[in-house]
RNA sequence: GCGCCUGUAGCUCAGCCGGAUAGAGCAGCGGACUUCUAAUCCGCAGGCCGCAGGUUCGAAUCCUGCCAGGCGCACCA
């Protein structure tokens, strides 16, 4: 299936006889790389075996390509045509009936093409967003879950069994400050001079849950503490009816909503410190709990508890991913703010001191979204209530935009999210290229009826018709998929598969704009609709993967 | 001061586990619709890969130092 690991094999198997025969000395064999290169004359793969082995032989790389190439191990009449290249590259070019025989195996497994079972089966957790519910999801929030969701996505095709998490905050002071923000706006309708909270959160979104509590609510006979309690409540839990909406309408659905709270009603918290206490990581000083973290690896103790009793943000953290582990979960992905990455290494410490070994929970920091509009940057903050919302834009623009422009990205890379030009000018946002290579082959599908013509039961025999180089280049690129899939399972680089699908939509759109698909000549045709098969297939399961549409009509 | 991330075309960004001539989109200029969708295609132009050293057959990629920008270094959330 996967061209490159048979090309691999066979340059094994040769060196094994070359140095059984002698004609190469009995060396380690390095590390090689086989690399697809960007000039077609350098043949279909490429590697730099012999220059990796040049210093060790003792002998000039050119010589050694010579030699291996002389005793290729190619039974199955793999290789066509074998060069030496520049500094000592081995050159391939694949035999043509390969490439059909993976053209073929792409229509047989469909949507299933590039599915693995790299993961087992083993639980992997992805916990994402975790926004506080104190205010509307902004464009940082949608960064992050694009990045999450589209990740699981790719994990369960890859054989894990990915959950998504979302962690719920909703224990702390912020809960109480978004209650006193929405009982002073309360207020301020009968009275504007009644003072607002310095801290509080200032969104045209308090006044509206204002007004939509009072309307159900009533809110006179409480007194202030009692009126701050129950608007805290319900706010909350509005705020958090709307995260669910806005994620949902931005096709992510978490598999659990996990609540800060519960780990205080649970008794978890109090089972967090006890263990610690256990493992002689607790003292006291200052009127304050704390954990001694500094042994693995952080800079400095952390307080759990504070002198006022209340317990630190820290400590239900703990309690959090303790959780996750008792649950089972084999590695654990969290996609955090690039703001919180001072906090990183403090939580894999605490982890550590428990026990939990080391890469079992994997921090993805996304760097943050700067928003443009009318060529001057806005600034965003929940607090002062200037943001865009991720749902707003969505309304605007369409999901499929949105997520695209957010992956395609690294996450490591601060992103310029150009409002104008994703609002005015859909067509220039990459994602309708793509789509459009889609749409282009499912016209051409439509036609074949009226054409008279129809895929052929076994493609086999038709497909010999493939003989030209932006046929076989097609090709190629759908057998990199597999591997790409796998590679971005484990780096958790999803950014490179809208990459992919930009290359292989452009590969296409110059193949149609060149040559026609439905001609005269039935076998051509037949073989050209297998390949445009092929291509709609992998624009499908790509498309599919980042969570976004593959329309059939544009 | 210490730590993390970033610096590549006018703009936004890929490429970064070392490989052959550094790519794409947008913006600019010039072309292609009587033929399967012109949301497309073709061509032109555009580059001290932040700077300086080092490692080696070979560096945008690895190492060190510097410069610039972003973000962190709480008994805040």
């Amino acid at each position: 299936m996967f061209m490159k690991k048979k090309l691999s094999t066979i340059l094994k198997d040769t060196l094994d006889l070359c140095f059984r025969e002698g004609y190469l000395k009995q060396t380690p064999i390095p590390e090689f790389v086989i690399e697809v290169p960007h000039n077609p004359d350098h043949g279909h793969f490429a590697t730099n075996l012999a220059m990796t082995l040049a210093a060790e032989q003792k002998n000039s790389p050119r010589k050694i390509a010579e030699i291996i190439i002389q005793h290729l191990m190619d039974h199955d009449h793999f290789i066509l045509k074998a060069e030496i290249g520049g500094a000592g590259f081995i050159n391939f070019f694949v035999a043509r009936e390969q490439w059909h025989s993976l053209l073929t195996q792409v229509a047989e497994l469909g949507d299933d093409y590039g599915r693995n079972s790299l993961g087992k089966g083993e639980k992997i957790m992805v916990e994402f967003v975790s926004a506080n519910p104190t205010g509307p999801l902004h464009l940082g929030h949608g960064r992050g879950a694009a990045l999450g969701d589209t990740l699981c996505r790719i994990l369960s095709f890859c054989g894990y069994d990915a959950r998504r998490e979302f962690y719920i905050n909703d224990a702390g002071l912020q809960i109480k400050l978004l209650g006193k923000s929405i009982y002073s706006r309360w207020r301020q309708f009968s009275d504007p001079s009644y003072p607002f909270p310095e801290d509080g959160y200032r969104g045209d979104y308090i006044e509206e849950l204002a007004l939509e509590i009072a309307q159900k609510q009533d809110l006179e006979n409480l007194s202030v503490d009692e009126a701050i309690d129950l608007l805290s409540e319900l706010g909350k839990d509005k705020m958090l009816k709307e995260l669910k909406e806005d994620l949902a309408d931005f096709r992510v659905n978490f598999d659990l909503w996990y609540k800060e709270t519960d780990l205080y009603s649970s008794g978890k918290i109090d089972q967090t410190i006890k263990l610690i206490k256990k493992r002689g990581l607790l003292f006291e000083e200052g009127g304050a709990l704390w954990i001694k973290t500094t042994p693995f690896g952080d800079d400095k103790d952390r307080v759990l508890r504070k002198k006022d009793g209340e317990f630190t943000y820290f400590a239900s953290d703990i309690s959090y991913h303790l959780d996750k582990w008792e649950r089972g979960f084999k590695k654990v992905i969290n996609i955090w703010g690039a703001d919180h990455h001072g906090y990183v290494n403090r939580v894999q410490a605490a982890l550590m001191a428990e026990g939990i070994p080391q890469g079992w929970l994997e921090v993805l920091l996304i760097q943050l979204v700067k928003l443009w509009e009318g060529g001057t940057e806005v600034k965003m903050s929940k607090r002062s209530g200037r943001y865009v919302a991720l749902k707003e834009l969505v309304d605007d623009v369409g999901v499929d935009a949105v997520r695209f422009v957010l992956l395609s990205k690294d996450h490591n890379s601060p992103l310029d999210f150009d409002i104008d030009l994703v609002k005015r000018k859909d067509s220039e946002n990459p994602v309708y290229y793509v789509q459009y290579a889609h749409a282009r082959i499912c016209s051409i599908f439509r036609k074949t009826a009226e054409a008279n013509m129809n895929l052929p039961e076994d493609p086999g025999p038709c497909l010999e018709k493939l003989v030209l180089d932006e046929e076989i280049a097609l090709i190629r690129k759908m057998s990199e998929f597999p591997s790409l899939i796998e590679e971005i399972a484990s780096t958790s680089e999803p950014h490179r598969l809208t990459y992919y699908l930009i290359e292989l939509a452009g590969s296409f759109h110059r193949y149609y704009n060149k040559h026609r698909v439905i001609s005269n000549d039935r076998a051509l045709s037949q073989a050209r609709l297998c390949l445009s098969l092929g291509v709609k297939t992998l624009i499908k399961n790509g498309l599919n993967l980042l969570g976004l549409s593959a329309p059939e009509i544009m």
